[in-house]
DNA sequence: TCGTGATCTGAACGCATGTTCAGTTCAAGG
DNA sequence: CCTTGAACTGAACATGCGTTCAGATCACGA
């Protein structure tokens, strides 16, 4: 009883992984289970293991991918020189790219301790070439003289932490759109930092 | 084998929380077994359930408890008048208050989606309280013109979510002090609002 | 001195977990 | 038309889960 119509190895492998991030971001990892994510996928649990080794995997992939992916976006991101607009091209682009993506970052935020010790390592270590991107901008701005704050690695945690929480509130169709949700906090964030 | 040494209820009991408050904020309350706890207290799995009902009780009490707490303390906490002052008190009071509980404000933040719903509808009105208290600084600011921003609750989200961002990075005896800490993140938060 | 009851153990309950695997199905290539 | 092998099922494995409970222990009041 399987192969009803037709290939699906190349259906089955993205739909277990839109399965996963679905479940995984609505209930958090621990919470999932193999058995719900085959379900949801609709073919048995022991069928999962011919697209992920095992289920540790499924959500370190999920990190991993997920944090390249911003980098990538954020190398592409055409960003000025002056640091007041640059920041300010940051602060757009991160509400932007996190609000294009709810889920991931849901997963990426609450489920790094469910990681591997060396998985979790690599995880941070993307994490912190991103945070880096921003606090080279801080950097830039205090020496130039357009920023004015005491720390730029605590104003560069200060500022993610500001425009990560866009995701916690924000449902599109809401009072707000996400073009004014952009420009608000893009206009925080320079102010935050004396700009 | 049991009741080696005097009366243990009164010592077994507040065991019992401080066990599953620590184990909760450090591998997630799905990941915690019963049994973890009851090591960590040096009992076995079932005297638990002399002391709380079933585990859901255990995260719902410890959630409930702090938002309380939290409000309370912001209550008994002295706000001047002036909104610019009333907010760099808040601001201060947040960080404070959440540098000193840095277990409770994890799970208070991660366990949301392990809450029964009733249970989430309890804790998500207490939350509600306490941000309603910062947008009521943050209206009577615009209001007087001491404030510059387009949408108070968009501000208010904003702010808790830099200022409770505190926790996920700041370690007692690193380079930064909680003082100056504090000073740096409320100096922010005036900026962010225009004040 | 004895009985009571608070406190805890240890075993059991039914069920769910991640993972493995022998076997089944069937589209496609020779 | 037959063989092959990719894709999947369904059952099983050992282990762990939350929770219950009869019974053991022992400090304390009578």
């Amino acid at each position: 009883m399987a192969r009803k119509t037709g290939s699906h190895a190349d259906i089955t492998g993205p739909r277990l992984r839109a399965a996963a991030r679905k479940l995984f971001a609505r209930n958090g990892f621990a919470a999932v289970s193999m058995r719900q994510i085959a379900a949801e996928v609709g073919v048995q649990a022991g069928a999962l293991y011919l697209y992920t080794p095992d289920k540790q995997a499924l959500l370190f992939d999920m990190m991993r991918e997920h944090m390249e992916e911003l980098l990538a976006a954020l190398a592409a991101e055409p960003l000025p020189d002056a640091p007041a607009r640059r920041l300010e091209a940051f602060a757009r682009f991160h509400v932007r790219y996190h609000l294009d993506r709810p889920e991931e970052v849901f997963i990426a935020y609450m489920e790094l301790r469910n990681l591997s010790p060396e998985n979790f390592e690599t995880v941070e270590r993307l994490r912190h070439r991103y945070e880096e991107a921003l606090e080279r901008i801080l950097r830039d701005g205090v020496a130039s003289g357009d920023f004015r704050i005491p720390d730029t690695r605590l104003a560069t945690m200060a500022l993610i932490a500001m425009l990560t929480g866009v995701t916690q509130w924000f449902r599109a169709g809401g009072r707000l759109g996400r073009a004014e949700v952009e420009d608000i906090y893009a206009g925080m964030a320079l102010r935050a930092v004396g700009a």
